[in-house]
DNA sequence: TGTGTACTCTTTAGCATCGAACTTTAGGTT
DNA sequence: AACCTAAAGTTCGATGCTAAAGAGTACACA
């Protein structure tokens, strides 16, 4: 029977109390903050995993529909762009894109006015997957912040988008991995 | 010449404007908290891949001398209890403990009273190393949350928390790799 | 026209991970 | 005591990623 690995950890609290028992000069508000971050980071992003495996895709291919869709109509981008849009190297791209095509989520095809470029274009398709995933992302999301009330989710959404203008102005070329989504 | 990734995305506000043009029934602000929250969490990973790249270990041997840290002295843990610590497989914790072994981080031997089990201890070298990066890490923390009052740090953190809370309710069995840091 | 250079994508080799099968040991049941 | 079951860890095969090398195309410039 193979291990379906199922995350054990401390509560918060506790450990943040063992951080202070372990290193001295600890801010445990600071700590609280940025570790609370980290963990309804990847619990939003089992959600999504959850949703999009539901879906018969996985979120790496969330990730190429989520792109494509974004760029606009007719939802066509080189494997390169791809690449860097999510953060990975163009080998990667080539298999992912390998992977989509057999599942008819996009095409790919040479570029005739440039033949050393492809073009990865949504089908039909893969434009209602993205779509379904939507809608279930928007639930789950509506849903984690139901108890937030107007006035905290405006403060929330300001004190949120202050901390990542400073860690982006801080590391103005970014070169990681877009595991997470957007 | 190898690729670097370079991440090359659209301003939060761009993004959502795309998103909104592409998709019905989308609230700006819940998007803009969720995405604002994915966006924090990966540049955050991105400084501490850079700190524990610095010190000449990965990111993936922090969290290993993390959990052993927290379960505190004298740090010493199973590898299938770090395994589910960390939401990997005991498969990947084997291969995780051989390299750490022969980086002197770690080291693995079997349980006298019980000789199925083995035993991962950390060495004062891997202790040393973890305290090196806390101390980063906090500096790196510390001034991502330099512009925020008193009362906006205890509400983030409040928020926070109490948004974590909502979303472990919602799925007891995390089951997620645990591939961002606490 | 020919050549160099840059760019785009693919291929290859190495590494980390997962799922599943397997080995060894402990502990309960008859 | 002999067996059965469960648990811990490792091994094996497949997948997806990176870094680096390779192949094909376009464009500038002599």
């Amino acid at each position: 029977m193979g291990d379906t690995p199922g995350l054990d950890e401390p509560t918060l609290e506790e450990q943040i109390a063992a951080y202070q028992r372990e290193f001295q000069d600890l801010d445990p508000q600071v700590e609280k903050i940025v570790n609370a971050l980290s963990r309804l980071n990847r619990r939003m992003n089992v959600a999504y995993g959850r949703q999009t495996a539901e879906l018969g895709i996985t979120n790496a291919d969330w990730e190429v529909l989520k792109a494509l869709v974004l760029s606009g109509a007719p939802y066509r981008m080189g494997p390169s762009d791809l690449a860097k849009r999510l953060g990975l190297t163009p080998a990667a791209m080539t298999h992912r894109i390998d992977r989509m095509v057999t599942e008819g989520l996009v095409t790919r095809e040479r570029d005739e006015n440039n033949r050393v470029r492809v073009i990865v274009e949504l089908t039909p398709a893969g434009r209602e997957k993205w779509q379904e995933a939507m809608r279930m992302a928007t639930v789950f999301e509506t849903d984690l912040l139901q108890d937030l009330s107007p006035e905290e989710r405006t403060a929330l959404g300001e004190v949120l988008t202050r901390l990542l203008r400073r860690v982006e102005d801080a590391q103005p070329d970014a070169g990681g991995r877009l595991t997470d989504l957007d």
